[in-house]
DNA sequence: GTATTATTGCGTAATAATTACGCATATGAT
DNA sequence: ATCATATGCGTAATTATTACGCAATAATAC
């Protein structure tokens, strides 16, 4: 039997949103293959660790960032993916709030910088490829599974939950026939606080209730915009 | 830097279906661990050989399976889910026609054998919860994209889909909606062939076009039961 | 050969979900 | 006070889903 020789990589795209803009988290790489170049962060996955601990580790040391939501996305395993070799790397998605913490570089990499998604620089490797695949997925999974409010803060007016869709979503939404679907699926609890913003008449917060969510999902009841 | 000595291997649950039962293929294992127990069939990534070549292969040796349809499932990477040592493993799920070929086992299985899927054997590695997942992944595929066909003959009369659809959803669907639905998708052809099968009246062919499908999907139209 | 049974195939009505849209309400700006 | 702006509630029109009746065409029983 050959003696297998391929090495084990996590990446992670993570999104996050801000002023009403959808961006992902890149690294300037240090080191050679495209060296300056920007990229996903991730690394090689330690002999012990799960794949999870090794993307949200990677994301700690390059970057600074605590993940909120992670999920694996897809392997991508082209025996030419990478110049220096063999490397499978296990993809993953994740949204964060990037206003709860501050970035920084460190390790494998120079620089960290927020890109909104319809500003990307060239990548390497084949992360461009990748990051397709992630915004399709973010796309496409946030008419079915409440992962949305990860990207909001924990109180939030309904506007912003509605520009969040419209901007994934790329289109138009009846402000009134989303507010009845989505309170009609029980899952936000409306507070007591009101927030106004500029003009026009302030705004309830409200809260995702994952409990409820959970509660709903195991009765069958599913979300769905 | 500590070297990395993790083994990759790709694992694929394949479905069949035939007089009305959804089947798995499974082997027996010719060799330590779980030796004499039921896994799914895979192995080891050759070095220079893409995931989709590797699943194909350890197919072919272990069981002389033509994968129909396949599709990256989940990797699963868990450090203690193989007692060798660290192995990560890319779990595929496929579909066949099982009438077309006939299996037989060598290389790493002692047996191969379809299992319906409500009357499988214990499983050996974690093998138990990737098939459950991939139940859970087709079942919920066929509802948005049309893999379905690929379990069935290439020509069929429209009570096998029905079938196929009432079994992997596990509920009752009304004949005349289902055929409603499923024919305004335009995606199936009318043959000029009839076929008998006993007693009432004759049904006639059909044939899936995946041309049209593809046409279709491109101009935004989806497939949805 | 005729009646019976089984399965296919086409239609229409009742119900539910989605979409379109009018307008009152509450605040900041002038 | 008046206007501009954004929130929040309702109702009607449209579309999709579901329920179900029944004719058509064969094999089978007698």
């Amino acid at each position: 039997m050959i003696k297998q020789s391929i090495k084990l990589s996590v990446d992670a795209v993570v999104f996050g949103y801000e002023e009403g803009k959808i961006s992902v988290l890149l690294i300037k790489r240090k080191y050679e293959p495209f060296k300056d170049k920007w990229a996903i962060p991730g690394g090689f996955v330690l002999n012990d660790e799960s794949l999870e601990e090794a993307v949200e580790r990677e994301l700690q040391e390059e970057t600074g960032v605590k993940i909120n939501y992670l999920e694996q996305l897809y392997t991508f395993g082209e025996p030419s993916r990478d110049p220096r070799g063999r490397v499978v790397s296990i993809a993953y998605f994740g949204l964060v709030r990037p206003n709860t913490f501050k970035i920084f570089a460190s390790t494998d990499a120079s620089e960290v910088q927020w890109f909104t998604i319809d500003e990307l620089p060239e990548l390497s490797f084949d992360h461009q490829e990748i990051l397709e695949m992630s915004i399709k997925r973010l796309q496409g999974k946030i008419t079915y599974e409440p992962i949305g409010f990860e990207l909001l803060d924990k109180k939030f007016p309904f506007s912003d939950l509605e520009k969040l869709y419209t901007t994934l979503l790329g289109r138009e939404i009846d402000r009134r026939n989303f507010r009845k679907k989505i309170l009609g699926l029980n899952v936000l609890d409306e507070l007591d606080e009101k927030v106004s913003k500029g003009s026009g008449r302030p705004a309830n917060l409200f809260q995702f209730n994952q409990k409820r969510y959970f509660q709903l999902k195991k009765e069958g009841i599913i979300f769905e915009i």
